[in-house]
DNA sequence: TTGTTATTGAGAATCAATTACAACAATAAT
DNA sequence: ATTATTGTTGTAATTGATTCTCAATAACAA
């Protein structure tokens, strides 16, 4: 829930200013640990009654970028989806072609390649993205069902 | 180069037909193995004097992707990026977050997480990206510099 | 050939994302 | 306090990628 204080601190930090329009769409963005992409967020404050423009929603992801609290998970269906690192453990997402739920899992080694190619002196690594996808378990049983039928 | 003629295996395969259009933008797809987006692609066409339509285009590299002689490799600028996979081996890209290199790199361990997941009967894993994104050995030097300077 | 049906090109439509701009508001300077 | 400066907002327009519509055409099978 700090990663709030976080962006006011990354907004000072930078000369930016705090408005509450921020303060508002921080706060919803940390609320939760789910993915969100732009519309879903701010439906979400529609239905709470924050009257706030999608371009601030906008503006405000792209700081949330910058500043490194939020990032691009995957880009799906046309639009590109996010999520907050703050408080959460590194992960990677299992994305499920057909139903499209994702699943997070972990796996060290995806860890140990970012850093070996971080010591190398090719590059300055300083993100990843690890996806798999298929089919998850559910969907995996109704295609089965569906050749057996 | 034969990516050309398993794609008029699938096309077939599927009941649907082999057209001159199509011929044009799988070979020009496939004389290649860098990446590439729809306008670059479209514009090779052009300059070959190939009279296609974009919307050929696009649907052409829906139906390679569908085939499985093409994938999407990286959302970039606003638009997808992608490459073929015939007769090219396994890798991972690293992306220059500056000057938008990428470069293409072997990572054993990646399939062996594949892999892993492969067997688990959680999920049914039909492919996986992995990107790395960073700095370039160019561009840190450059970085390098300006703090210097 | 001919009939059936997929495919094409052109342009319209859709949708995500960015931008211009005038009104407004936060901070700094006086 | 008051004013000046400059960042931010909402609205609406814009850009750009991608998909869709539809009439004309062309592949392929019979």
């Amino acid at each position: 829930m700090d990663g709030v204080r976080l962006f006011r601190d990354y907004v000072n930090e930078k000369g930016l200013r705090n408005t509450p329009e921020r303060e508002v769409i921080v706060r919803e963005v940390f609320s939760t640990h789910d993915h969100f992409d732009v519309d879903t967020l701010y439906l979400r404050l529609r239905n709470k009654k924050k009257n706030i423009s999608k371009a601030s929603v906008y503006r405000t992801i792209s700081l949330l970028i910058k500043s490194g609290l939020v990032k691009e998970v995957f880009f799906e269906d046309g639009h590109m989806h996010y999520e907050h690192v703050y408080g959460r453990d590194h992960h990677c997402h299992f994305r499920c072609i057909s139903c499209k739920k994702i699943i997070e899992f972990m796996e060290e080694e995806i860890i140990d390649i970012h850093r070996k190619f971080s010591k190398s002196s090719e590059f300055e690594v300083t993100g990843h993205r690890l996806e798999l996808f298929g089919y998850c378990r559910d969907c995996m049983e109704k295609e089965e069902k569906n050749k057996a039928g």
